[in-house]
DNA sequence: CTAAACTTTCAGAATTTTCTGAAAGTTAGA
DNA sequence: TCTAACTTTCAGAAAATTCTGAAAGTTTAG
């Protein structure tokens, strides 16, 4: 199969931009591929699309499911696996993001956590459990709003983004809310989306 | 200079986990090491303490440098060069964060729209055109929110954070505020939401 | 059971990334 | 100016990662 340009530049580029989300070139763009892809693809017809080696699908499609990110299926009457991404695009972000958290923030908390139960010996000591409990706290704060984020329904996350509510916006709202009675103000509602006033002069 | 073993361990580790943040993992020690010494060390106790050559210390040090990681400073009488970290741990994580955005989802977003300029030219082209529209809208959403994330006092967040007041439960509020006047459910993106399903075989 | 059709594995090759250290470059002070 | 003290550069070496393809493994049909 002959990619059309357009296709092939965007699977090129996240072939380079795969190897930042924990993947490399390869597996990105077999990735890539399969989700603008209108029909499943199986393993041939990806080696042969990227010109990578048979042996390669083979890991980067195992790789691809340890990350959950694309899902079997199968033609009647063939006995090849045809492959898709799984889920939305914003299923697929998360989970990227969830996975990398699983490999690299939580041993990360998990080897600060046990040093910072050690006594520091002397001053150096002292100091650097210092800094590592700030990295420690910032790594677990971001963790759980990240967390947070997730848990929330896409459309329901993108429909209020949408809207123009910053994390600003409604920190503001939400300090007006405890700070006061609890009332709402009329400045806060019925806003327009307009969202192009409180960003920054560059 | 011999490190402790204590931060001997959060260095190594931090070299490891360092290659996931844009460098590798010589300069993820560095950068380590620097964060947790009280005090600022130069070119050639970097090299000592953590074996290494003099030239790879060099080019360690230009790197964090370019990415405003680490400042450098002088000691009366001395010649060399002495380095320490630049700004606040908090600081320190959105100069990443901001430098990688800039490196690779900038160029990611602007790949996507000179795609999504081009008229498809057929229909596989037109589903190409449609994931991708999801990945930009994705892309540009999230990098959004995490500027203005990034724009807040980070005492202010951290203490909001440590409130309890999760995403979620801001959200609920800002609603509730909303509720009454505007009409705020507005399908801003349009986008053929998820579209696994009407894959052909599954 | 066997054969055909397919997938996976893995040793070694190819490629990419990182590191070294000698040489070249820079700067300050005499 | 020159020299000593320091830093940077960069070609080639070393190390790490990725890729290939033949062989081994698996599954289904008959």
């Amino acid at each position: 199969m002959q990619l059309s340009p357009m296709i092939e530049s965007f699977v090129f580029h996240f072939g380079e931009m795969g190897s930042r989300w924990g993947f490399n070139r390869t597996v990105g763009q077999m990735y890539a591929l399969l989700v603008v892809s209108d029909k499943p693809l199986n393993a041939n017809q990806i080696a042969d699309a990227l010109n990578i080696s048979r042996g390669n699908v083979s890991m980067g499609l195992k790789e691809l499911q340890s990350w959950q990110l694309i899902q079997q299926s199968h033609i009647p009457g063939d006995r090849k696996d045809y492959f898709t991404p799984r889920g939305t695009i914003w299923e697929m972000a998360n989970r990227v993001f969830e996975e990398r958290r699983k490999r690299e923030v939580d041993p990360t908390l998990s080897m600060l956590r046990d040093i910072l139960l050690e006594a520091p010996a002397n001053d150096s000591e002292a100091y650097a459990q210092d800094r590592m409990r700030e990295i420690h706290d910032l790594l677990e704060t971001t963790t759980q709003w990240a967390s947070e984020l997730q848990r929330l329904n896409p459309d329901k996350l993108n429909t209020l983004m949408k809207l123009g509510a910053g994390v600003t916006r409604m920190m503001e709202i939400k300090e007006q809310l405890l700070g006061g009675s609890g009332k709402q103000t009329d400045k806060a509602t019925g806003q327009a989306p307009d969202n192009t006033s409180d960003r920054k002069s560059e």
